[in-house]
DNA sequence: GACGTGCAGATTGTCGACAATGAGACAGAA
DNA sequence: TTCTGTCTCATTGTCGACAATCTGCACGTC
């Protein structure tokens, strides 16, 4: 019925502001502080305070927590509060075995369309993380890193492969920060990666998961401190920040 | 040294008491009320009355709501609250896409280590499925097709895995209630199914997700209203419960 | 009669406060 | 000295209330 789609152009002029409640910007900061190691693995988080940086109360907060808490950043112990999770042991393993589903699917999707614009942002992403491997910074190579992956899995064009992606990758830096040995990244870059491309311009879907696989049981043995033969490039320790931004500049010491 | 590890058993005794907290209740119960279609899909849930309901206050629900709002079950607009999510159009493609992430990678696992037990409890599944197809209830094949998946993930042993398929049962439950069509479910089992079945105690990895593969197609279709060629059974409207169990007896109307 | 405007009602978003629970310190007994 | 019990303090969990926002209806105007 045309009356359902009355003044004005019928299709979509102008699309939905896609406005971000409180309870978003404060995931998205907690996020950032997490990811940049702002808030240690481990650490319980006073609500009062971290509140306060924010420069909101402690339910908006709250109720963002409760979001990480579903993937698995922060866990919650009911009368302790929350803390950042901490990823090592055997959940390591499981972090990968998760990327691997979201990753392996991704690949398989890109390898069948041979889509040569999302071909062309993978490797875009991994030339950056050439670039970062030329350089001494392991934060750096780290972020270039999770960044190539999470482009990957972009390009698959799915929203909840994306989402979950970067979910995953939110605990892998938690993983590499919750490593024995403190944050580290391999130095080089592993042939690994050639091989995945190669494999999904080509569109060899099974090599493309094989190269995956393979690489991410390096990365599973190198994180639990098994593997000491790769080359790896550790971060002072003292380089963890301890206070991260708050929303807005009103934010901290303020009556409300 | 020893001395770390000072009285009583060294190696865990006893191990942790998984306390739920009130969030955890008001989560499962509004996963319930979802799945059950207590809670229609679209429908903006007023907060003051379900948070009566469960007899607790806003703030623990609206907390409960975040995390199911994280898997993507309810949608949040900044001013005009929740409200159950609507999954149609190309977002049910995305839900078997994610799907077919998590069980291929469930089935590649379970085809790999040929696991007998896994085997077992997945083969009982599947048994359970056969035997509701048998009846006339749409709502119990649903439910034990969906069992099935679920414990197909689940035979994997991956904590991730098993999380992920429980948001992605929800999903895929909103998605049938978003049907066009109305809720409705193939009448016979597919024959994809004994071939995923065969392929797994075979140890045929390929097989097993070019199963998944052909059977989620085939959902997609149904589920989109393209392909009415498959005998489907369908559920009354007029079923829709409208109320469901608030956590205690006390809750309801009720002063504190 | 149709459109735009303003008001009223209801609902959400946020806050401060209180109650409940847990952690750590301290003292006393074995 | 070591363990146990108690006390205190800090923190979390929950609530009711206020302010901001949105929806729907009625009114006035073209």
């Amino acid at each position: 019925m045309a009356r359902d789609l009355p003044r004005s152009v019928g299709r979509a002029s102008v699309l939905r502001v896609p406005r971000l409640s409180t309870v978003d910007l404060i995931t998205i900061e907690l996020r950032k502080a997490i990811f940049s190691g702002a808030l240690p693995v481990g650490a319980p988080l006073g609500e009062v305070e971290i509140a306060s940086q924010l420069g909101v109360s402690r339910s908006p907060l709250r109720e963002a927590a409760q979001r990480l808490v579903q993937d698995g950043i922060l866990v919650a112990v009911p009368g302790r509060g929350m803390s950042v999770a901490v990823i090592a042991g055997d959940q390591v393993a499981d972090v990968y075995e998760m990327r691997l589903a979201i990753e392996a699917q991704a690949a398989r999707r890109i390898a069948r369309s041979r889509d040569a614009a999302a071909l062309a942002r993978i490797d875009a992403a991994f030339q950056e993380l050439v670039v970062a491997s030329e350089g001494d910074d392991p934060r750096a190579i780290g972020d270039a890193d999770l960044e190539f992956h999470q482009v990957l899995v972009d390009a698959a064009g799915s929203d909840r492969l994306t989402r979950s992606m970067s979910a995953l990758v939110m605990q892998t830096r938690i993983a590499s920060f919750s490593a024995p040995e403190g944050y580290s990244v391999r130095r080089s870059i592993s042939p690994t990666y050639r091989v995945l491309l190669d494999a999904l311009s080509a569109g060899q879907e099974a090599d493309a998961v094989a190269a995956l696989e393979e690489q991410f049981a390096e990365a599973v043995s190198r994180l639990r401190g098994d593997d000491l033969t790769v080359d790896t490039v550790e971060v002072e320790l003292a380089d963890q920040a301890q206070v991260f931004d708050p929303i807005d500049a009103r934010a901290a010491h303020d009556v409300h």
